[in-house]
DNA sequence: AGCACGCCGACT
DNA sequence: GTCGGCGTGCTC
């Protein structure tokens, strides 16, 4: 009786902006290392788990104990090491790693998950597996091969390189079926939430059952009874945004990365990470497969194929049968439209044709809005934001100039803000200009323009998806968007406006994001047709650029080795490891000094160098002054615990912020 | 992250 | 005198 009265000091981790753990101690009968508890803090209570770690030294009468009240399972040792190698990677506190875990719940609700249990919403019917859709040999070999990795019990990390069109997703849908069968749960990643529709109606068909939805748009009580299925072992599939990630998945059979070059898994703001490379971190600790999809792989996972870390699985040819479209390069030095157009007439003659056979055709332009850029003839003024150093875009859907940085936006007005003349113009075309010009051609044609603009509004989106999907849409215009896994099965032409736009910005991913882009933008195209192929226009004032000439020739090996061999030289990633690091401040004063300390105690070494600081490539956002350090370093050595010791043995006033970014994806 | 503590300017 | 702004620092 005695012994269970028995107090042991323990290390807790809790969840808040806390790295280090704090000692509490608790019931020796109720210590388990993962243990999920509540322990006061303050005047406050805070949920945390116990580690094996050790406390450290601390003045005995400080210690609480801990509130063992929660029954719930213990977070696996996957999950704490996920949680350590999460922080220390990313140099994310562990403690707001541990916060994301809990997520939706807090320390009360945690404490009704019993109850939920007991209601048990999600019960998955017994359902009959068989396939109702038939694979061709290759889909049902490449699937056999993941469904082999299964029965050996070992991580294995497959790049599933498809062309658009060739049935990735019904491949991987076998794995998923394998997990069905032995009730394990299966996460499955998709870059954005638009998608999860027309991915959930596949499923459906193939499956016959629901998949749970997990993003931004999930109400919260729906997500409580997910994550309660999670952590209490229940079998459940899992389609969801990166967010996903930190459902404790207790009893985890595969995670699948669909899209797995997309930029919209890195999270760029606050905390960052990627969660493509954590999902694969956290598959190699639960001992299970993971599946990368792509039809345009990104560099850095070819490169892991490379090197063997990687198995490569490929899906050549087109799962309908239909054949790859035909490109073509239009060279806009010898075809200019005129003054305030920007299709030209090779173009036009296309889309006319489309038009008038009824076929639906898409426009791709890789800018939202109106126009790019409001100039006054008069005085030279530019119209800008006043939060950021950007140009405010004309939007006039909306009837504003909106930043695209920082959301600030005013009423639109054809009066100068600085000289008062009526002399505005506009300059380079974003999609609602295209919008415009087709209108003008074609009056009757019914188009729609597809941004984020439009994705705002979801149930509004997927209605307008619909409608693309039914042929009643003769035009649809639209941005990077358009390169999302959707099926058009009506769409026989893609016409882009403006091929090598961004490619020139020195970016390190330029070139193999606008790559991917065109590529997944043109395999769009005639995806149903078997008895013709689909027609892709690029306009460019630079025909011979590289990049269009391997989509040209549908030669993407030689873009790939290219751009490996030109990051090799340059000793770039995938060949070397970057981290950036943006100091801001509203002071720009304050911001300069702080950066020159930063500079001077950077400790030398031979193999890692700091480059900087800076200015940000956005160099004032949001009212602060931004500069940048670049630190680069050999692949082998972890760079984290060098800049973590660097900053904070540097002191730095409050007011400046620091972000981390460790393998940035865009530069700003 | 919160929340308390404390230092300084504005005001009944 | 004292109210309250926010910059600073601590939490087992």
């Amino acid at each position: 009786m005695q012994d269970n009265k028995k107090l042991k000091l323990v290390s807790v981790l809790l969840s808040g902006p806390f790295d280090k753990v704090f000692s509490y101690k608790i019931n020796i009968s109720s210590y388990e290392v993962g243990k999920i508890i509540i322990a006061p803090f303050r005047n406050q209570k805070l949920l945390g788990i116990i580690l094996d770690e050790d406390p450290g030294l601390i003045d005995d009468e400080k210690v609480k104990e801990v509130d063992c009240s929660i029954k719930l399972p213990s977070l696996s040792k996957i999950y704490i090491e996920f949680i350590n190698f999460f922080g220390k990677w990313n140099c994310i506190k562990r403690g707001l790693v541990l916060k994301q875990i809990f997520n939706p719940h807090d320390k009360n609700s945690i404490k009704k998950v019993e109850d939920l249990k007991i209601y048990d919403f999600y019960k998955m019917r017994e359902i009959e597996t068989h396939s109702q859709i038939n694979l061709n040999d290759n889909q049902k070999n490449v699937s056999k091969k993941i469904i082999k990795n299964f029965t050996q019990k070992k991580s294995t990390t497959f790049l599933l390189h498809g062309i658009a069109g060739s049935g990735k997703t019904e491949t991987y849908f076998e794995a998923i079926n394998f997990c069905i069968k032995n009730k394990k749960q299966v996460l499955i990643l998709l870059p954005e939430i638009g998608l999860t529709s027309e991915w959930e109606n596949r499923f459906v068909k193939r499956f016959g059952i629901v998949p749970d939805k997990w993003h931004s748009g999930i109400k919260k009580s729906v997500k409580k009874r997910i994550w309660a299925r999670t952590i209490l072992k229940k079998d459940l599939i899992i389609v969801g945004a990166r967010s996903a990630l930190f459902l404790p998945l207790s009893n985890l059979g595969l995670i699948i990365i669909d899209e797995e070059h997309d930029s919209s898994f890195k999270q760029e703001e606050g905390q960052r990470y990627h969660a493509r490379d954590m999902s694969i971190y956290l598959s190699s600790k639960a001992g299970i497969p993971a599946i990368l999809a792509s039809a345009t792989p990104s560099i850095e996972s070819l490169h892991n194929v490379f090197n063997n870390k990687y198995v490569y699985l490929s899906l050549p040819s087109r799962a309908t049968g239909a054949q790859m479209p035909v490109v073509q390069i239009i060279d806009m030095k010898n075809n200019r439209p005129l003054s305030g157009n920007w299709i030209s007439e090779p173009m036009v003659n296309e889309l006319k044709r489309r038009y008038e056979n009824k076929e639906q055709a898409m426009i791709y332009l890789n800018r939202r809005g109106y126009s790019n850029l409001t100039i006054c003839r008069t005085c030279g003024h530019r119209m800008s934001c006043k939060n950021c150093n950007s140009w405010l875009i004309e939007h006039r859907k909306t009837n504003t100039y909106l930043c695209h940085h920082c959301g600030y936006k005013k009423p639109l007005s054809d009066k100068c803000e600085n000289c008062s003349s009526y002399d505005l113009v506009s300059c380079g075309p974003g999609i609602e200009k295209i919008s415009d010009e087709i209108k003008n051609i074609f009056p009757n044609s019914i188009i729609e323009n597809l941004s984020s603009d439009t994705f705002s509004n979801l149930e509004n989106f997927n209605s307008i998806i619909k409608n693309i999907v039914d042929g009643k849409v003769n035009f649809i215009i639209g941005t990077q968007i358009l390169a999302k896994g959707y099926d058009f099965p009506k769409l026989n032409y893609v016409g882009i406006i403006d091929g090598d736009i961004g490619v020139y910005g020195g970016d390190l991913r330029a070139s193999e994001k606008c790559f991917q882009l065109l590529k997944q933008v043109s395999g769009r195209a005639g995806r149903h047709l078997k008895n013709r192929r689909g027609l892709v226009q690029i306009q460019t004032y630079n025909p011979q650029n590289p990049i269009l000439k391997s989509i040209k020739d549908m030669d993407e090996n030689k873009f790939y080795l290219e751009e490996i061999s030109y990051r090799k030289d340059a000793v770039m990633p995938p060949f070397s490891r970057l981290i950036s690091i943006i100091i801001s401040s509203k002071s720009e004063n304050l911001l300069h000094d702080v950066c020159y300390n930063l500079l001077e105690k950077f400790p030398r070494y031979n193999d890692v160098k700091i480059l900087g600081p800076a200015p940000a490539p956005l160099s004032f956002l949001r009212g602060r002054y931004r500069n940048r350090f670049l630190i680069k370093s050999p692949k082998n050595t972890f760079t984290q615990d060098i800049v973590k010791n660097w900053i904070e043995n540097t002191k730095i006033p409050k007011q400046i912020r620091i972000s981390i970014d460790v393998d940035p994806y865009t530069f700003s």
